[in-house]
DNA sequence: TTGAAAGCGCTAACAC
DNA sequence: GTGTTAGCGCTTTCAA
């Protein structure tokens, strides 16, 4: 591999010359540019990463920390990481990711090996909170804690989600109304995106006078069946169902109709996921919008804030948008 | 950060001598290998990963191009990716995200930024492959093109794939047999799995003179209505069906009901998908199992054995399993 | 507008 | 079993 010390003798100047033409952090004449031009592309040079991150103390290297277990909405998360890494693209960065596992963020911070962090699946009480606070670099967590504790956060504001999608069904004439969520396991952990989804539904339930259950859901065909039917069993008068639980909603449909129930017939329904999947079921489904890869994009846009200005910390909040489809029906 | 020269001061040995401790690459008495430890733990030292990558030429880290285009059985590619972060990690080695755009390899591999590559969604005349055999670095295939030039690569074994389960089919009796497939965009592209797919299944139903039919199908409800029913109006005494399209999987089968024909009443259905999939539906479906995330772990060994001897590439099929859980009938 | 040279922190000869 | 030291390839002062 050719170095900046051949791209220089081959140009006829000096290493610093070679480094500041492809830094641009110092003037340098059309004539000499045009030389170091020639010679980089004769010897397809491109800088050691290593040698530069040695030197100037970055590596242009993103960290991602995703939740690679499989099963939970995984569309979701392969969304946002795809996001993530073109967002880093863009802005010049790779993507390293990284195992759940405790260690794995200690040590690629500390070995120098990433600028910055991105931590996805973010809990109401993260641990790892403290932790990420306490590093040199700076992260962004996708989601919202309880306590944020000065870090930068973003999300689609699921709040707000879950009270829009009770406030359409209310303005439809519905009054009985159920929240097929997350699964149990993401519930009990206390997932940032579970729980206030939750908030927002219940909060809006009852500020409407809605009657209201909610059912966590396992993401396969038989929790959703099990939630429909417990549902039914619990509040046979049910009409309108919100739906955050990407895998579980096609079924939650189908049983829905298999109970007798036709959708949006007897049971209207709004789900809470990507749009690809609210438009690519049998049905298309009225549904609020998870802009994953958006959300990814601007964690990125976030981070190489902080990067040139570590105090300008921030909540963001993306404001959902509902889209009727038609699996909504208007008793009044 | 402490350097390793803090260590070497504190531990009172010198810089060498921390390294080899921590390499292992000879022998330290037990006593000088406490005090550095201690030193270690004290300072919180690691390594910084850009001085070691510039001094050794390795960077402990894995390149992973990954699709990451979404609606192409996600699932199957994140249990894909999370067997390489798995293994990679086992091994002692990160995973850098890589998109698919033609840059990028060429980017990691001479900035010296990955010491080896994982490249998925191979076609079968996949214009990158002079490119990744001309690199410095070793690379592994999921997946089979039709010339490995000399690459090494694994996969499931597809073609045995389709073959299994049509001779499961005939075995039972079934005459009749259809294939309902990837997305026609993903056939056009020849990625290699659905080729091979494909050529086992048509083999097999030749050799076992069934009436067979082929159908790309898109990864969507409407794309699994749109096969049904042109299958029933093609080959209307269909008895048997292979569907290696996850997304489609559940809408096949209901569309099958819908039209009257129960599975596996009138219709017997094996899939080839992630056992999770198959499982979690409905009716657990009779399926011939993508080992994902083995595959992922395996791609992962047979780079850190190409990185020790890389004249030792070689091409792994893993040999399908089929799971009979119930949705294939017997006509005999 | 350009060059010389001092590191950045680590590995791996080479020497003892 | 341990120490000395010459790089690895780049960035960035300092000087001109």
């Amino acid at each position: 591999m050719a170095t900046i010390e051949d791209v220089a003798r081959r140009a006829g100047v000096s290493q610093s010359t070679v480094s500041y033409a492809l830094s641009g952090k110092r003037p340098i004449s059309a004539a000499t540019r045009a030389r170091i031009e020639k010679a980089i592309a004769e010897l397809g040079y491109r800088a050691h990463a290593g040698a530069r991150a040695l030197a100037s103390a970055r590596t242009d290297v993103i960290g991602l920390m995703a939740p690679l277990r499989t099963g939970v909405d995984v569309n979701v998360i392969m969304q946002f990481v795809a996001g993530v890494v073109t967002g880093a693209g863009r802005a010049g960065y790779d993507v390293l990711m990284l195992t759940q596992d405790e260690g794995s963020v200690a040590r690629v911070t500390s070995s120098s090996m990433v600028d910055a962090l991105v931590v996805m699946d973010v809990e109401d009480d993260d641990a790892r909170l403290p932790a990420l606070q306490a590093l040199r670099q700076p992260s962004v967590l996708i989601g919202l804690p309880a306590d944020p504790h000065g870090l930068s956060c973003v999300d689609l504001d699921f709040t707000q989600a879950g009270a829009s999608a009770v406030r359409h069904l209310l303005a439809a004439g519905h009054r009985t109304l159920a929240l097929i969520g997350s699964p149990r396991a993401v519930v009990e952990r206390h997932t940032s995106y579970a729980e206030r989804m939750t908030r927002g539904f219940v909060g809006a339930c009852e500020a409407g006078g809605a009657t209201h259950l909610v059912l966590p859901t396992d993401a396969s065909a038989a929790g959703a069946v099990a939630s429909v039917d417990t549902l039914l069993a619990q509040l046979p008068d049910v009409t309108g169902v919100v739906v955050h639980n990407e895998v579980a909603l096609p079924h939650v449909i189908s049983r829905f109709r298999e109970r007798g129930r036709d959708v949006p017939g007897e049971v209207s329904v709004v789900a809470v996921c990507p749009e690809n999947v609210a438009t690519s079921l049998p049905v298309p489904v009225t549904s609020i919008d998870i802009p994953a890869e958006g959300i990814g994009q601007i964690a990125v846009d976030m981070l190489t804030g902080l990067m040139r200005d570590p105090s300008m910390a921030e909540v963001r909040l993306v404001s959902p948008r509902l889209t009727e489809r038609g699996s909504v029906r208007n008793l009044g």
